[in-house]
DNA sequence: AATATACATAAATGTTTTTACATATCTAAA
DNA sequence: TTTAGATATGTAAAAACATTTATGTATATT
């Protein structure tokens, strides 16, 4: 099959919504999800920070952000022996809001 | 540990992380973000059409199906030979927008 | 320079998901 | 009551993920 523009924009549909599966995966874990939500609170937390919040353990937690970074959801910033988590944009805070709006959940 | 007024109310909060978790994984697939993009659009399908539009293969998408049934996302209504798949709350929609909304992916 | 703190990385292992393939069930029609 | 069409289910292999443990690296402090 030969593009037309229609087949175009389907296939340019297609990666959007392949990227939001790839978003959404990453996403879907309690404690990646709890680090979404404490960074929507707080602006930005150093690693320690947010283990304290979330009672997780130091290297696995580690996993979770560098995850989370590599997928373009967090950025960080070092400052001396600290690092600081923050998310790369804050609109997807939205996310949490869109799944509690839903009622059938 | 005793429960405080606050605690609770932790709790209550982390239990509505752990469902917004829960939701989310269970949409972060391409086909399973897909089914829900285009039942968003025909408001009711039947698998053959589904699996039509998305071109997967008969029984993996009857799994992917089944699982979004069983965790509320999708309601199903036979019609005599066929079965027709909707969305439980079309609200969900709303999670493609706030992704491809973020500027960042 | 030695030590401590904060965090990352590597490797091994366990667990869950995804996929494929075979087969079964339900319904309508012949 | 057989057959065909539509969809589901069982199961096993492969792939992806999550977790743990151990170790490494960067930075600051002594």
């Amino acid at each position: 099959m030969v593009d037309t523009e229609e087949s175009i924009a389907l296939r340019i549909e297609t990666e959007k919504l392949q990227r939001a599966a790839y978003v959404l995966k990453a996403v879907g874990h309690p404690t990646r999800i709890s680090v979404i939500d404490i960074l929507g609170q707080c602006e930005r937390l150093n690693v320690s920070q947010i283990q304290e919040y979330l009672g997780v353990e130091q290297a696995l937690l580690s996993h979770h952000l560098t995850t989370m970074r590599d997928k373009g959801i967090l950025k960080t910033e070092r400052e001396g022996k600290n690092i600081y988590y923050s998310l790369m944009d804050r609109t997807i805070m939205n996310i949490i809001q869109c799944i509690n709006g839903c009622k059938s959940f």
